[in-house]
DNA sequence: CTCTATGCAAAAACTTTGCAGGGAT
DNA sequence: ATCCCTGCAAAGTTTTTGCATAGAG
């Protein structure tokens, strides 16, 4: 993934935030929220926030609110379900597709919550 | 479904905010957030919120995030999967069950994200 | 009578906005 | 030179908490 690429063909000024952020997701190997990034972004958190924005208009990012009232992002290009623990917020990559008749819709993230296997056995 | 027995057997008591919550959720089409329901709950939002929680630790009632940061309930009993519109922010149920290999997991909740026929068409 | 539930107000948590100055093209 | 981007601080939005009073069992 070329990021200057990315930033260019959107119409995007190539800042270092924006390269930063797109940096740090490209080689996430999970969806990150604000707060996993913040100690290593070196900016202020409106900056991440409306690039995050425009990156997901862009459809360059997608995300989703888990359990724990944060938004985790991920690079649309990687994106796969996830199931979130709802006991312990813990939030696992799904590597499975999945079947569902839905034409006409662009369906862009999948979310799963329940209780997850080590939550269920301490019950 | 008979709330009395459902509050019952939960060792709840039997107050009039639960009696409202329950049969208001259990009335409706659809997922419901505290905005939709405030204005005919009668009573004080962190009543709801309390209640509401307990409802769902007692797996009565479950919740999900929607687009627009509002948390949706619904009675467990009637949930089936839901697409969120990131545009318009609608939310629509599927009624089709989706076929998934979890094992050990116990699944709550399917929420599908993306953009429906109606934003795609007017993009 | 006891212990839980409620209302009110204030706090909390995360995200967004306004504004002035800085930076990319 | 222009217009977009950034940092800072303050505001916004939804949900949660503390505390005194009210109500269920």
């Amino acid at each position: 993934m070329n990021i200057e690429k990315i930033l260019n063909t959107k119409d995007f000024k190539l800042t270092n935030a924006r390269k930063t952020i797109l940096e740090l997701l490209i080689k996430a190997e999970k969806a990150l929220c604000y707060e996993d990034l913040k100690d290593i972004l070196h900016m202020d958190k409106a900056t991440f926030y409306r690039n995050i924005l425009r990156f997901e208009e862009e459809e360059i990012v997608n995300s989703f609110e888990s359990n724990d009232k944060k938004r985790y992002y991920e690079i649309s290009k990687k994106k796969h379900p996830h199931f979130i623990c709802t006991v312990c917020s813990k939030i696992e990559c799904i590597h499975q597709e999945l079947k569902l008749n839905l034409d006409g819709y662009q369906i862009n993230n999948v979310i799963l919550k329940g209780i997850c296997k080590a939550c269920l056995n301490t019950k």
